[in-house]
DNA sequence: TACTATACATACGTTTCTGAATGTATGTAT
DNA sequence: ATACATACATTCAGAAACGTATGTATAGTA
């Protein structure tokens, strides 16, 4: 065997991410040696180590392909033509906490993200992804109240600062638990309900919304 | 050296667990050996492995000295003869995101549950633990909304489960964002802010409080 | 005072993982 | 058809790290 075409190839390179997805969700990232990987993905640590520095560029080379989708929703919303910026936000909120329920790929990222790895020093280079994701994913929900209040869709007085912290707790509180004990609540039936019940605090509770 | 008095023994203990807090937060759980802590604590692995079984062992003991505080906090509010169980929950709610800013060591216990562990599949003792401290922990939270349902402080259309289930998001949110980006937001100076914004929910967000 | 359990330190063998080096067969361009 | 690059597999040396076994000096204790 070996020497695969061009296509192969990278299908292999798939296979070894679908691998490690599999792998780092079941026995934690650091637990996770890459001949694990590669028994999993049916390569050896030849072929991993063919596509990958190491297992931190596996690891990343994993995020990075779930970001790309996540970030084309979230444009939506911010486009100051968009007529209807709060409804829109509203959808992507209720779709991003849906897409975690039905999609298991999406669903063990996020479960590997919040429950399986270990976020080190200011040295780590994931830290500060995650730190640059968290800004990056605030100027954008800042613009997106910004255009909803331009539609008088929220009240002027709005703390945007708030809510932006706000809306970042509810979410990563809501996955986080939720992921950690499915069994708690039905996340899919009850997401409208949690949206709905933070963009009504938006204009119904006193320190967030204003006088 | 060697051999020391029983009391001695006793601080050697300590020095292991204060010794472990602080490698485990520089260097996340798993990478850290018991020859790191060793070292830190000033002592060799043999007196670790004479006080604790391996590493999960000092990790569960470092739990189980922060869990012993937190209690007795948490049955202040759900005695049914309390007066102001609302008061006592509020009381108590800020209490912990204070203390988390104020107490290094609770931080530290903090971010190291949060941020630099991994938590593996259902056989692992520690998901159970974090299971069934979720678990007890709702169980509290009814019986104070419950107490303050009887008292006319909640609504009695309340919907207690929502409301537990969004504590726990509120709460855990709260600290998993602000552990991770402790410049974003002053928690000391917001948390009373946080949770009045929630306790206002029990009785003005529609979902929450019901008609 | 002598003995024993305690509270560690030290030494050892084993396992496991990593990264690099090397081998190899095939795709691909000329 | 040849030559080189590619896509892996295989092998190897070294470093950690773990758990245990053993050494040892002292605190309790009878």
């Amino acid at each position: 065997m070996v020497r695969r075409t061009k296509a192969e190839a990278q299908e292999t390179r798939e296979r070894i991410i679908d691998a490690a997805e599999r792998v780092f969700h079941d026995k934690g990232v650091s637990r996770t040696s890459l001949n694990d990987i590669a028994k999993e993905a049916g390569v050896t640590r030849g072929a991993i180590y063919w596509h990958f520095k190491n297992k931190h560029d596996v690891f990343a080379a994993m995020f990075e392909r779930q970001r790309l989708p996540m970030e084309s929703m979230a444009n939506r919303a911010e486009d100051p033509n968009e007529t209807d910026p709060l409804g829109k936000f509203r959808e992507a909120m209720i779709y991003v906490l849906c897409q975690t329920v039905l999609d298991p790929g999406r669903r063990r990222v996020f479960e590997i993200m919040f429950h399986k790895c270990e976020f080190t020093a200011e040295t780590d280079p994931l830290m500060e992804r995650q730190r640059e994701a968290f800004l990056d994913g605030s100027e954008r929900t800042r613009r997106t109240f910004r255009n909803a209040i331009a539609r008088g869709q929220l009240p002027a007085s709005l703390d945007i600062e708030r809510a932006v912290v706000q809306l970042h707790v509810q979410m990563t509180g809501l996955l986080y638990v939720w992921l950690l004990l499915p069994e708690a609540f039905d996340l899919q039936a009850e997401a409208a309900n949690f949206v709905d019940c933070y963009i009504n605090s938006l204009t119904h509770c006193p320190s967030i919304a204003g006088p």
